[in-house]
DNA sequence: CATCTAATTTACGTTAACGTAAATTAGATG
DNA sequence: CATCTAATTTACGTTAACGTAAATTAGATG
C-alpha cells in the first residue's frame, strides 16, 4: 500500500490561481461557497482555497461534466464528511452511499444501452454507405 | 435475425394517454414539441401521436435521466434522421455519431471511476464501523 | 500619500425546462 | 340546443447555475 498524506506542491491558492487552474470563472467558485459546496479560509476579506477544496472542486467539476446538479453534488460531497467516531452517523452515510451507487450503477447500464444503440446504428449507416458506393461502379 | 415490423398494438395515441404512460405532463409534450423534438400528427386541432413519437419521447426521457439538455438530446435524435440515400448525409452523420460515442464512452469511464471512488469509501466506513464495534465490546 | 491591481460585495440579468392559470374550442352526450 | 370533457393557445412564473456590471476595499509599489 502506498503512503498517503504525501506533501501538496501548495498550500493556498487564491480565486485566480483556482479559477485559472480549473478553467472556471471566480464567480463559479463564490457560487460553489454561496451554496456550500466550498468553504475556503479567509485572510481578511481575501479567500485562500486549500487542498479539500481543490479535491472538492475536482469532484464538483466531474459531477457537472457527468450531467449532475450541484445539490446531488452536495450529497455525493457529504459522503466523504461523515464524522468517523460516530456509529449513528456511519451507518447512516454507509445506507446512502449503497443508494447513490445503486444509482450510478443503473445510469450506467442505461449509458452502455444507448451507446449500442447508436453503435449498431452507425454500422446500418455504414452498411448503406458501402452499397449505394458498390453501385455506383 | 428477428424480423422487425411487428405491428404496434395502437396507431395514434392522444396528449393524455401518452403523457400517462410515460409520466410526464401534456405540457412538456408540448414543449418538447416547441422545440423539435418531437412532431405528432394533427386531426384538426388534436394532437396525435404515432408510434415514432413515442419512441422518440423514450430517447428523450433516457437522455434526461442521464444529464443531458434538450438540444444534445436534439443532437443524438438527429443521428436518426439522417437520409439513407444521400452519400454526404450518411458520411456527416457518421462523423457526428463517432463523436457522440467517444464522448459517451468517456462518460462512462468517468462513472466508473466514481463508482470506485465511492464504493472505497464506503469500504474504508465499514471498517471505521466494525473497528468501534469490537471496541466496545 | 497616490496609484495599481487583485479581490470583494451587491444586485440585477440570462438560459433551460418546464409549471400554472386563464380564456377558448371541438366533439360527445342527454 | 345545453352541457361536459378533453384539448387547445397565450402568456406570465419559477428554479438552477451562473454572467455581468458597478461600486468598494486591501495590499503592494513608486
Amino acid at each position: 500500500m502506498s503512503s498517503k498524506r504525501t506533501q501538496p506542491a501548495r498550500i493556498y491558492w487564491t480565486i485566480n490561481e483556482l479559477s485559472r487552474s480549473y478553467d472556471v470563472t471566480p464567480r463559479t467558485l463564490r457560487h460553489y461557497e454561496d451554496v456550500g459546496l466550498l468553504s475556503p479560509l479567509r485572510k481578511g476579506t481575501q479567500r485562500l482555497y486549500r487542498e479539500r477544496d481543490r479535491v472538492r472542486l475536482q469532484l464538483i467539476l466531474r459531477g457537472r461534466r457527468l450531467g449532475f446538479g450541484l445539490p446531488e453534488i452536495q450529497e455525493m460531497l457529504d459522503l466523504y464528511d461523515a464524522d468517523p467516531t460516530e456509529v449513528t452517523q456511519l451507518r447512516h452515510t454507509i445506507r446512502r452511499g449503497d443508494a447513490k451507487l445503486q444509482e450510478l450503477h443503473d445510469q450506467v447500464e442505461e449509458l452502455k444501452t444507448l451507446i449500442e444503440e447508436i453503435t449498431e446504428l452507425r454500422a446500418t449507416m455504414q452498411h448503406r454507405l458501402d452499397q449505394i458506393l458498390r453501385q455506383e461502379d
